[in-house]
DNA sequence: CGCGCCGTTCAAAGCGCTTTGAAATAGCGC
DNA sequence: GCGCTATTTCAAAGCGCTTTGAACGGCGCG
């Protein structure tokens, strides 16, 4: 069923069909009814190719998912955030394009999937610290958002992130205020925006407590539960070991409790633990009280408030450049506790 | 840059432009070449919808994935799926399409998706026991893929499973031989066709060795971290526990061992676990030896066979239905000993 | 009654590509 | 040089939609 099957059956021209059906108030409401009722009737909804080629929006957007290959990995929470991006779409009539990438070579594909036309917008993921990917695409002309920020990129763009450094910060303040003085920290890895800004963070709050950072302490690596596990147990098994441990995310923080328990040690009472936790739905920190004490923000929240500044921007390209910074929330589980003396 | 300005730039029409680009034989190849150099020196990429528009294909695969509102979980291996897919599709010139949908309104999607045209196959994720979507595709004529089975189905239709089944039978049979004679089953929802064969693998190992299946030991939900704490720690403090636990997860495996440990037991002596790995880039098993005895299979390379099998199929729509069962390795890890007597 | 106006409807062009059927050119033997 | 085939190139139609500019019919008004 297409659009000129349709108007033969109505006996109407295709013109008057496509203004019907797309609210056009050139069309008496009577014709317009009549419109809507065959075409849900004929289960008729417009080709999307034609649709796109004569509007020349493709209605959908890309999200460029770089993957590591030596490594193989795949960034857990990506997950969550297309989950909340994707109901920002689907309420806006849009399309989510996936693609993954091996890290270093997005630069060709940006440039196929403007050049194609196959998305109206791109949603850019895990930026670094000094990410090329934001001038290609402002020098495409392509609008983009990015979830989270890259500190040596100094022109303006479109941004949402958590805000790591004072989420950090406020959790070693915490622990400090718990009288901990040999804190930990297990970090991603540091070319990672958010990485980076979180060591920031954590650095700003021993320097206001007049504290020396101690290289020993600070150990950043891609965040797996076996990272956590070895990061951990090394600290632990060397001499003045740390009495808490700041970890940047759930799943390393399991790692580290199982280093710590297998010690025969009891987190929250010989060691402190504070994980990042992006609230992700099939990793829950806890259900009523929370395991970990964390910095807790949820990802997918941040994929449908990014996923809506994107369409703002497709809709508005000259506007000034949207930024949103959400505050972590620290929630106190039963990881931490007084510091041992 | 298109092919209209591409052709007027070499002095060529755009038949020969578009011929020499797609490789057909009726242009010379000192021309193909010179049309060559030029859309790669122009940046030249044809536009997607008007291809599209022209050949009636999308180039597009469509991964729908059923998200359950109520508990807002996201499928956690959907992430290591879609890589695997993806490596696939983009060899194949392939583009893919992610729609999140509410559980139980996924025909309107499959229709939407077929009658506006934007993909040329789907990939079904996480498909239950009785699966309404598979007839859905059937009766549009839309070619898929499942990733999975559903048993209630008998019409024929292509999928990829992992045997879940025999890897849980052999999983209990191991324990057995272990001397285990309480062996509980920490499930996922049994709706869902994986979950379900998994429990009739157990349950054949039971009935072989000649023992009664325990309700008390047979768990179901959703597969958290939570989820399996919770059902490990019940079942631990109950009269008579299990010195056996089958996991399905590795997510929940990790609660289990959290209820093992708090309750002061050593996972492997006290208590053996073995669980599901789906081999997630994200979440390993250990690095060198096997935190966990397991059953392995790769969700990565699953996907990455799935969309294989798919293109296939799109390729040849009237080719006899295909299936591949993927056998699950057992890995023997530190979580499984000899029945404590 | 004829005019202009408004509310509706329409035919046709165009979006950028592929593909059909025809035309131009080259190559060959006679 | 001619006619024939083989090779290379071309103009134009068509994919399904939107959108422009024009036409149509009914109505009030002078």
């Amino acid at each position: 069923m297409n659009l000129k099957e349709l108007s033969h059956h109505l006996n109407l021209s295709q013109t008057t069909v496509s203004r019907a059906l797309n609210g056009y108030p050139e069309v008496s409401e009577a014709t317009r009814k009549r419109v809507q009722e065959a075409a849900h009737a004929l289960h008729y909804s417009p080709n999307a190719r034609a649709k796109g080629l004569a509007t020349g929006r493709a209605q959908a957007i890309g999200h460029v998912l770089p993957v590591k290959t030596r490594l193989e990995m795949v960034n857990p929470i990506f997950g969550d955030f297309i989950a909340g991006a994707s109901e920002t779409y689907a309420a806006a009539g849009y399309e989510m394009l996936l693609s993954l990438v091996e890290e270093g070579s997005e630069e060709a594909l940006y440039r196929s999937l403007h050049a194609r036309g196959s998305v109206d917008g791109i949603l850019l993921h895990a930026p670094k610290m000094t990410d090329t990917r934001i001038p290609i695409l402002q020098d495409l002309g392509m609008p983009f958002v990015v979830h989270g920020r890259a500190s040596d990129v100094t022109t303006p763009y479109c941004w949402l992130d958590t805000d790591n450094l004072r989420a950090f910060r406020r959790a070693t303040e915490y622990l400090q205020s718990l009288g901990h003085r040999r804190i930990a920290l297990v970090n991603g890895i540091e070319t990672q925006d958010f990485a980076h800004r979180r060591r920031e963070g954590y650095l700003a709050a021993l320097r206001a407590a007049g504290e020396r950072p101690d290289p020993a302490l600070m150990r950043s690596a891609e965040m797996t539960e076996s990272y956590g596990f070895e990061a951990a147990s090394d600290m632990l098994d060397a001499a003045n070991p740390p009495t808490a441990i700041l970890v940047a995310s759930l799943i390393s923080a399991l790692g580290v409790r199982r280093a710590i328990e297998a010690r025969g040690l009891t987190m929250g009472r010989d060691v402190s633990v504070i994980t990042h936790d992006d609230d992700l739905s099939y990793l829950q920190n806890g259900t009523e009280t929370p395991i970990f004490t964390a910095t807790r923000s949820s990802v997918r929240e941040a994929g449908k408030r990014a996923a809506e500044m994107l369409l703002t921007l497709i809709r508005c390209p000259d506007s000034a450049p949207m930024t949103e910074l959400i505050p972590a929330e620290l929630v106190i589980g039963a990881s931490t506790g007084p510091a041992p003396r």
